[in-house]
DNA sequence: AAGGATTTCAACCGCTCAAAG
DNA sequence: ACTTTGAGCGGTTGAAATCCT
């Protein structure tokens, strides 16, 4: 049996192989081909190198994003990261995350970016307050467990998907470490149009909020994922609840294990639907919400919304902004554009600093500070001293 | 330009699990 | 019920490539 890396003339027998008999059945390749080569050599060099649809060269801004989020919520599980970033191979993932542990561990740095960090506290949160509120009904449209809740069979546990969601913004953080509050109104998703705006919405309303797309853009995240090599019961055995050896230290999934619903029946190679993209809400709370938080509706209870994020000590202008600024350089976005900051009765602190920040076409965040306002220098923000962390 | 350090990538190894016999 | 076999996963290794001094 050869060892060792492979030669072109080794790949063309194995591609030929696997024309005339298919996929599997590895330990059959010597025989039938000739190759001198054990079947886990074979299967790994044809699922890493050969097989069609393999996605080459570095990983992009959004898949580097989607991996972060998923070893937060997945731990080192590999071939489920690979099986939600198509074309890409749980090799290739896991030497991606390697080398980023090794790199981050080097510099000092926490593992997960600080936005992260904000959505697993976040995601906790949720958790406590669904837990503690069970048996009544979840606070609208926040709960990503109810949206989970409310998905057919076969489908995959909702991924937080901050990937897809990627405003271009920018905004002018305050510059004391006062806490500030932060009001997020976001329409529920609804078969109708939401009609009518809050008191917030309409103290700004060339915003444009209601005119709001459920169907949030998917820059990368697709929202399929085939199922690749595992049999079901195996792919999904943990995520069911079978438990096991657990991770520990630096690689231990952050978040729980979601419940998934009648994944046992999914068959290798089945298209998988993955649920759709969370609402804005959710995504802006997971990058942003550094601590507690209190959701209510409207009085409609259904068309809108607001969220209060209390930021406390950690969540000062200051440290919103950053994270703010370090996603959008992590994702290679424009420079954002800005915002302003208003005392806590929503009078505007400068008319020459508008109240609200603009996020893309979709959403407004209306942001509400403690402190006044004063000229940024940007290069003394904390995040330009930042090593990349990718 | 040279050589050491670091990173990247491909491949292997040991283990587990499920299906088949 | 037990054993064997095939397949896949995650950890690890080592060669090649790249970076740095």
């Amino acid at each position: 049996m050869r060892k060792g890396p492979w030669t072109p003339a080794e790949d063309e027998i194995l591609l030929e192989h696997v024309r005339r008999h298919g996929e599997g059945n590895w330990n059959a390749v010597q025989r039938l081909s000739g190759l001198a080569r054990c079947g886990k050599s074979c299967r790994l060099r044809w699922a890493n190198h050969l097989r069609p649809n393999l996605k080459k060269g570095s990983f992009a801004p959004e898949e580097e994003f989607l991996i972060l989020r998923l070893h937060a919520q997945l731990g080192n599980k590999w071939a489920r990261m690979a099986a939600q970033l198509p074309g890409r191979t749980d090799n290739e993932i896991k030497n991606y995350w390697n080398t980023r542990l090794k790199r981050r561990q080097r510099a000092g740095l926490p593992i997960y970016p600080p936005e992260l960090q904000d959505a697993i506290r976040f995601g906790r949160r949720l958790q406590r307050q669904n837990q503690a509120s069970q048996g009544t009904p979840p606070p609208p449209l926040l709960s990503a467990t109810r949206h989970q809740a409310q998905l057919p069979p076969l489908q995959l546990p909702p991924l937080l998907d901050l990937v897809s969601f990627c405003p271009q913004l920018e905004m002018t953080p305050p510059p004391t470490s006062h806490p500030c509050q932060l009001s997020f109104a976001f329409p529920v998703p609804s078969l109708s149009p939401p009609t009518t705006p809050t008191p917030s919405l309409l103290r700004k309303p060339q915003m444009g909020l209601c005119n709001y797309d459920f169907n949030p853009p998917t820059l990368m995240s697709p929202p399929y994922a085939v199922k690749m090599e595992l049999p079901s019961n195996q792919l999904y055995q943990e995520a069911a609840g079978g438990g096991g050896p657990r991770n520990c230290g630096l690689t231990e999934p952050l978040l729980p294990e979601p419940h998934p619903l009648g994944l046992e029946h999914i068959k290798t190679g089945e298209l998988l639907l993955l649920p759709a993209v969370d609402d804005h809400a959710v995504r802006w709370g997971n990058l942003f919400c550094a601590g507690d938080y209190d959701c209510g509706s409207n009085q409609e209870g259904t068309m809108e919304t607001p969220l209060q994020f209390d930021f406390g000590t950690e969540g000062n202008g200051e440290a919103l902004g950053s994270r703010m600024k370090d996603m959008a350089e992590f994702l290679d976005l424009p420079a954002p554009v800005v915002l302003d900051w208003c005392n806590s009765d929503n009078t505007e602190l400068s008319s020459a600093q508008p109240s609200t920040v603009v996020v893309g076409e979709d959403v407004a965040v209306d942001m509400q500070q403690l402190a006044p306002s004063q000229d940024w220098n940007v290069n003394s923000w904390p995040w330009s001293n930042m090593p990349g962390i990718c």
